[in-house]
DNA sequence: GGGGAAGTTGAGGTTTCGCTCGGCTTTCGT
DNA sequence: ACGAAAGCCGAGCGAAACCTCAACTTCCCC
């Protein structure tokens, strides 16, 4: 085959799913390929194996997603619309009558940790997995990047009586937070939940103290 | 001709290199690796890719690491090796002849950030490869984890009398510093890195106060 | 300088994995 | 109820990557 030089070479068209069975069926390859991806990482993830795990075959696979990229994309664009609600609820939790202050500040620092906490605890093979050794597209990273410069930006709008340079202090806010929740979640947990909140937040309340 | 009549078939060894000529080949494939693990990823760490880079011809690398694991794990001994060094200067470095107090604590996490800085710094598009997409084998996450181990290990020793429990305290300022110095150099920068090190200071005290 | 060990080479065997395609089954609309 | 569209299947093709091996070159040592 290959002829290059055919008018139309006529690639397959991918599908569209239309019926509920076909909506179900994109449904288990998606749910297997996060599978497949938690429990075998990256280089596990071969369309075969996330076939099989999802009980269809290879030729289904192919109906409905035109390449192991498309698939991976799809599963990516999941996990960032999980944590894009997720962010949403912690914002809308979030009580902003109360008067600015360091009272309120350590409501909102309390509510930041535990977002990243539910974030990281739901799957964190799978959050490891797409956080650090699958190959992500630009677009994908530039989501993340705004997701975070927006919770960077509410988070600063709410410390401006408590900081001097507010972005600059949720910014670093932000990344501690993440940044250790991520490791002790992720990575391995050497702490029970309790405590790591306890630390984190010491962790943040002296900084806050401190440029305040 | 030779040898025609050995019954074993016996595969074929690995050529310990024994010439100058050899210890140069075996050289020039661990940086050749590096650079292409730096450049073009995990993904493109390709036997063929390694030797053309190295310039030598395939054959010659299969002649000293039986297979491409072998390779990559010579190569993540060789990043721990550096680790191992640039840590080790550290400790040196300190004076530990100051009294114990806020002061020689202060000196203590410049060190301390420093050593990370240096760490990151240096090739940081390997550091990054190495240390989340590459897979490693359970030796070298064991070798990597006693060396956070000792350095907090050490690190608790000497805050003994700004925190009451120095193990936890010395736990959470590694795992803040080592954070916040991968965040910010491996992922991107968006900090000059004199600010760099006055945040993570920051962060880091602040906690030390509130804890002491 | 000669013999053998050490070192080097690269075409190609083997395996793995992404993906195709012809044919079969199920669902839907009329 | 029946034809067409949607959905499903899986053997197998081709590309890519790992690795081998027989032949060749360079170096060491007596």
């Amino acid at each position: 085959m290959t002829a290059k030089t055919a008018a139309r070479p006529r690639k397959r068209g991918v599908r569209t799913a239309r019926q509920a069975r076909a909506r179900h069926t994109v449904e288990t390859i998606l749910e297997g390929g996060a599978r497949v991806l938690a429990e075998r990482g990256w280089a596990g993830f071969t369309t075969n194996a996330v076939a099989a795990r999802a009980g269809v075959s290879i030729g289904s696979l192919y109906e409905y997603f035109p390449n192991k990229e498309a698939l991976r994309d799809a599963i990516v664009t999941r996990h960032l619309d999980a944590g894009e609600r997720l962010m949403a609820e912690a914002a809308a939790g979030l009580d902003l009558s109360a008067p600015p202050g360091p009272a309120r500040s350590e409501a909102v620092v309390g509510a930041l940790i535990d977002g990243f906490v539910r974030l990281h605890a739901d799957d964190p093979a799978l959050h490891r997995e797409l956080s650090s050794v699958v190959p992500l597209l630009p677009g994908h990273r530039a989501r993340a990047e705004d997701m975070r410069q927006r919770l960077i930006g509410l988070l600063a709008s709410l410390l401006t009586r408590d900081a001097v340079r507010p972005h600059r202090t949720a910014m670093v806010i932000v990344d501690v937070v993440e940044g250790l929740t991520h490791r002790w979640i992720v990575e391995d947990a050497p702490l029970p939940e309790d405590e790591m909140r306890a630390e984190i937040e010491a962790v943040v309340m002296g900084y806050l103290g401190r440029r305040g």
